[in-house]
DNA sequence: TTGTATGCGTTATCAT
DNA sequence: ATGATAACGCATACAA
């Protein structure tokens, strides 16, 4: 491998003075600039990051930490931080890691000398187990929040969208309207739940237990908390599912049990992943702007490195919008765009 | 941060002791290494991965390149790249780069003293592009391959898989069957359009260009591909789309155009994701073992580094599974189980 | 403007 | 069994 050293000797100057051109450092002779960085073009020298990191202690390399993710959510999240990441000339370590507090810290840990900061996203862990960490590296939580302010942390208007959402359902006239929670440990399923709660509150209808079904983010628990659903004696007339896995797992269920929606059972989700317009009926959700959430992440986790994680830190949400399509029903049918590509090269 | 000095002052022991006890290389009393084990733990002493990667010329990290990903596919390979990295002490380092030449070989550079080996994956590429890669750092090609035998590469098994589509289709009656093709220059897309065309050859069927539509694996590219199809003066009885996104939004304009599924129009997908058994009606499909592909891919990856790069090439693939389900036709729909969480924590 | 020399944190080599 | 020290590749303070 090309060393600066083999550099110099080519070019006959010193690895100081190679190194001042490389880094555009201290002052140079146009003459032996131009010179340098034709032999360190034409021999291909890249500069050893781990050497480099050794004394700057920088890495140029960002941590990310993420539990289980699946499907559009993962790709489009790590789109968006990379995305930002190389506009500011960093890399991505990426790692999945368990959820709870002893995993975290260690994988943590396990980038020093790695990372510059960290991306955590851990919805499933209680904001305080992070308390404790090692308070030198920049982090941000994504997706869950710390319980003082001494953690940047950047989460979803998930109770906002929520309530949005079930008012919407209640506007059109449902009164017995059900959902389909995550896991009551997941932070963003908690807040929906607490959006669909608050919701029914303000329209004065009691919350009926038996109408809150538990799933786990999947297709499969959808469908099978549907089967529970329908074999009510007071059936619900909407459901809200907590993500549109769940809600695509509900109307293949209510397909299958011969149940017509909108007319027999309204349906609606949350994320409003691109698939959602495609569902028969095409399925209102509540939009998640993901790739926003990657970038704003990284940018927060930035302006802490920058600063040392010596700065004030923010608490900051991206916001949802509601979509309205046909699975809620009074909506005329929106028709997808022939040929709208906003995605380029896609593959597989 | 606490360095192997601090920890060496702390036990009264000298660095070279200490790294002899933390590496578990080289002679040591067992007083002195439950000591020193002892002392690092509280310190919370970590390696700086720099400074070992310097003198080891080992960075325990593999580079992954990827092109624009979506959804399912990109999450799932990354998951088992993931799991097989970290259960052999390596970490990830991900990169989405611009399919050209130039690119992956600027990429590639930079991940000098990063890496210790890069996965690639660019179908968009010809392989040919790759050959002058620097061939110091071992490279897996995935979903495409090179012309030669210098680099190894792992691919989907998707001329056989398309092929036994086709031919299922030509087996419950179909003779006029279209095809919703990818980009000609994706690797996947291609050899998926010559197992569609060999299908049919065998069956002593004629190739209609006009059956043939490119797409570019989206659901809006199905959705547009379906209106122009439904058009034609020759309707054809079934579609196969390459890929399963392009199926969804076929399924989708086929339904607001009143076209029955599968009685009036068979569709056929390719990669078999989550959600295509949740589609009406579930979508038949090939499947792709994305997660192993990921893993198997990291696993070359790591042999070429275990050899130093200097073993011979392989060139592998991973094999494709038919599953029918009701949107072929002629079989009895499959009832998702009710709770088969293979998933576990799943978030948003 | 350029060169010399030091140190970053670690492992490895050679003494002891 | 343990310690002293060179070396890894680089940036930088200081000297020239």
């Amino acid at each position: 491998m090309v060393t600066i050293k083999d550099v110099a000797r080519e070019a006959k100057m010193s690895v100081a003075t190679v190194s001042r051109v490389l880094n555009g450092s201290g002052p140079v002779s146009e003459e032996t600039r131009r010179l340098i960085s034709e032999v360190a073009g034409r021999m291909r020298y890249v500069p050893h990051s781990g050497a480099r990191s050794l004394i700057t202690s920088k890495t140029q390399t960002l941590g990310v930490l993420l539990p289980d993710l699946y499907g559009e959510f993962f790709s489009e999240v790590i789109r968006g931080m990379d995305d930002t990441a190389q506009r500011n000339g960093f890399h991505l370590l990426i790692s999945r890691a368990y959820a709870d507090r002893h995993g975290i810290e260690t994988a943590i840990r396990a980038m020093r000398g790695r990372a510059d900061g960290v991306v955590v996203m851990s919805p499933d862990l209680d904001a305080e187990s992070l308390l404790n960490l090692p308070s030198t590296i920049p982090v941000v939580l994504l997706c869950s929040v710390s319980r003082g302010n001494e953690i940047d942390s950047l989460t979803i208007q998930n109770c906002r969208g929520a309530r949005e959402m079930v008012g919407h359902l209640i506007s059109v006239g449902h009164r017995r309207i059900a959902i389909i929670k995550g896991s009551p440990r997941n932070y963003d399923a908690a807040e929906r739940l607490r959006g669909y709660r608050m919701s029914l509150r303000e329209a004065g209808i009691m919350l009926d237990p038996l109408l809150e079904r538990e799933g786990d983010f999947t297709e499969a628990a959808g469908y099978s908390a549907v089967l529970e659903l329908i074999a009510l004696k007071n059936r619900p007339t909407a459901i809200f599912a907590a993500n549109d896995s769940m809600a695509i797992g509900a109307l293949s269920a209510l397909r299958e049990s011969g149940i017509a929606v909108p007319e027999e059972m309204a349906v609606a989700g949350f994320d409003d992943i691109p698939l959602a317009r495609y569902m028969d009926p095409p399925l209102s959700s509540v939009h998640v702007p993901i790739w926003e959430l990657g970038a704003r992440a990284v940018e927060l986790l930035l302006h802490g490195i920058t600063h040392k994680n010596d700065h004030p830190r923010r608490r900051e949400r991206v916001s949802t919008k509601l979509v309205i399509r046909r699975s809620t029903g009074g909506v005329p049918a929106e028709r997808p765009p022939p040929q709208t590509l906003k995605r380029k090269l896609v593959s597989v």
